[in-house]
RNA sequence: GCUCCCUUCGUCUAGUGGUUAGGACGCUGGCCUCUCACGCCGGUAACAGGGGUUCGAAUCCCCUAGGGAGCGCCA
């Protein structure tokens, strides 16, 4: 039998982390045993179920590179089917009709809690003959004693006593299915073999099996992944940033960051830490998936992300920082190859967003002087060293203007002045990038070209001048 | 309240009866160095608590505590 999971969210906003992790392991676990991933979207909720959602989940879905091999499939498109099977159902006796009250079931639910007990439904329609010409919803006739055993792959056994369990609407009274029912009938139809899903199903899962032997069906296997905590340790939710998988890409994170950052999160391979998809595929074992929930933590995911774009294709993370550029109001096309620029600043930042506002000065003129570096580094002590390099640059054919060419220039003036290479690279760094942090210098000469470093160094000691004159 | 799940450094985790309890992020000391990063070397810090079982428990059993989920005509 060959391995088919399946991923199913439902569309009612957009695919957060916990779910990608979910969709994850499910898709390593697909491609590990040359199985197949399908997608299906559970939209039987029309309430709350919206188109964008639905888009926001494939776009993030492609963005990852989660590929599925069927789907998206819809369960509002299977209505029918669902239909089928509970007519079957209620012919078979395995199922009622039941038209109880809001009222009563509410009335229920208090006496039930007052007595320390379960609020369970109490099967009052159970027998009876209800008009099916009146409003009425469906409930699927759970067996009242024995056992449920769930061999769960990664949590092991779990038994459920079926008193404990009550009989769950399976059609509401405007004739739509519900979760538990529609859930069931697409898995045995899509023949899923492994459901992998968040640990909130536990308790859905006795239910749905039995559902699932009452339609004659064999169960899948299930494996329950734990949840995604926020920073703080409490349930991820909006105040903890972004949870939206798109909130990343638009934040500059690399989408293969966020892949190794999530696997890690609940599994772990020996001592490994970096894994690309294809490590994952290979090492990825559900067994290893770890029982308790695990915190988030941006801190991880930056030093990956920092990882990925030092490592990954210069060419690539230019693509990728182009917009990003462009948010900044820069055109990349009038400047330097933005190849060069990843390549020479890929390892002083974390994310494409950082990136682009570190190498903002490659393209245009910035605004002011980092004020504390100016303050140590924009001194009169420095105007003669810097009057040297504007002339030795001045008098640089464009074809000199290289690595070497500029790196010889620099040590020449600070040999001229008997003085550490530092005392003249760091007012000219200053000088041409506004603050004290940069790329090599001879590498930011390069990049930021002749006429812009001619024009900012005198744009420094024009801040010198000014600046003695008001002390 | 009931049912189910969970518990190793701050965080992610290794560990399946005998380890100085390992790695990673973070933090931190140092090296490198034209700055900032990167990189490299070092440090910091954990078995929730209590009972058993055993020659010996992070590892097996029980209890307690704490955390989480479910108990919907949501999924």
């Amino acid at each position: 039998m060959t391995v088919r999971t399946r991923f199913a969210p439902s569309p009612t906003g957009y695919l957060h982390v916990g779910g990608a992790r979910t969709a994850l392991f499910s898709y390593l676990f697909a491609r590990k045993h040359g199985g197949q991933f399908v997608l299906r979207i559970e939209d039987t909720d029309l309430e709350r179920s919206t188109a964008e959602s639905v888009n926001a989940i494939l776009e993030a879905m492609t963005w990852l590179g989660l590929e599925y091999d069927e789907g998206p499939f819809f369960q509002t498109h299977r209505f029918e089917r669902y239909n089928a099977i509970i007519e079957t159902l209620l012919e078979k006796g395995l199922a009622y009709r039941c038209d109880c009250s809001k009222e009563r079931l509410e009335t229920l639910r208090e006496q039930q809690m007052a007595q320390r007990l379960k609020p369970r439904y109490d099967g009052h329609c159970r027998g009876q003959a209800i008009d099916p010409d009146r409003p009425h919803v469906i409930r699927f006739k759970n067996p009242v004693d024995g056992v449920v055993v769930v061999d769960d792959l990664i949590r092991g056994r779990i038994v459920f006593a079926n008193a404990e369990l009550d009989d769950l609407v399976i059609r509401r009274s405007d004739g739509a299915p519900t979760y538990n029912l529609s859930v069931v009938v697409d898995d045995a139809d899509m023949g899923i073999t492994h459901v992998i899903r968040g640990d909130d199903h536990i308790n859905n899962t006795p239910r749905q099996i039995n559902i699932l032997r009452a339609l004659g069906y064999e169960p899948p296997r299930y494996a329950h992944v734990p949840m995604i905590l926020g920073d703080d340790g409490a349930r991820m939710s909006k105040r903890h940033g972004a949870v939206s998988v798109i909130a990343y890409r638009d934040q500059g994170y690399l989408p293969e960051a966020l892949l190794n950052y999530l696997v890690r999160l609940g599994w772990s391979h020996g001592d490994q830490e970096i894994f690309s998809l294809e490590d994952m595929i290979a090492a990825f074992e559900i067994s290893d998936v770890n029982r308790a929930a695990s915190s988030f933590n941006t801190d991880k995911l930056d030093w990956l992300n920092q990882h990925y774009l030092q490592h990954a294709d210069p060419a690539r993370i230019a693509r990728l920082l182009s917009p990003h550029m462009g948010r900044l109001g820069i055109d990349p096309a009038a400047g330097p190859d933005l190849s060069s620029v990843v390549q020479a600043q890929a390892a002083r930042a974390k994310t494409l967003t950082e990136l682009a506002e570190i190498s903002a000065f490659f393209y245009r003129d910035f605004e002011t002087f980092d004020e504390a570096a100016a303050k140590k580094h924009l001194r009169p002590v420095a105007r003669d060293g810097l009057e040297r390099l504007r002339a030795a640059f001045e008098l640089m054919a464009y074809e000199d203007w290289t690595l070497a060419g500029l790196k010889h220039v620099v040590e020449g003036v600070a040999e001229e002045l008997g003085c550490a290479l530092g005392k003249v690279a760091q007012p000219l760094r200053v000088a041409i990038v506004g603050r004290a942090a940069s790329p090599g210098i001879d590498e930011t000469l390069l990049l930021v070209g002749k006429e812009a470093t001619l024009r900012r160094i005198d744009r420094a000691l024009a801040f010198i001048a000014a600046r003695a004159e008001r002390d």
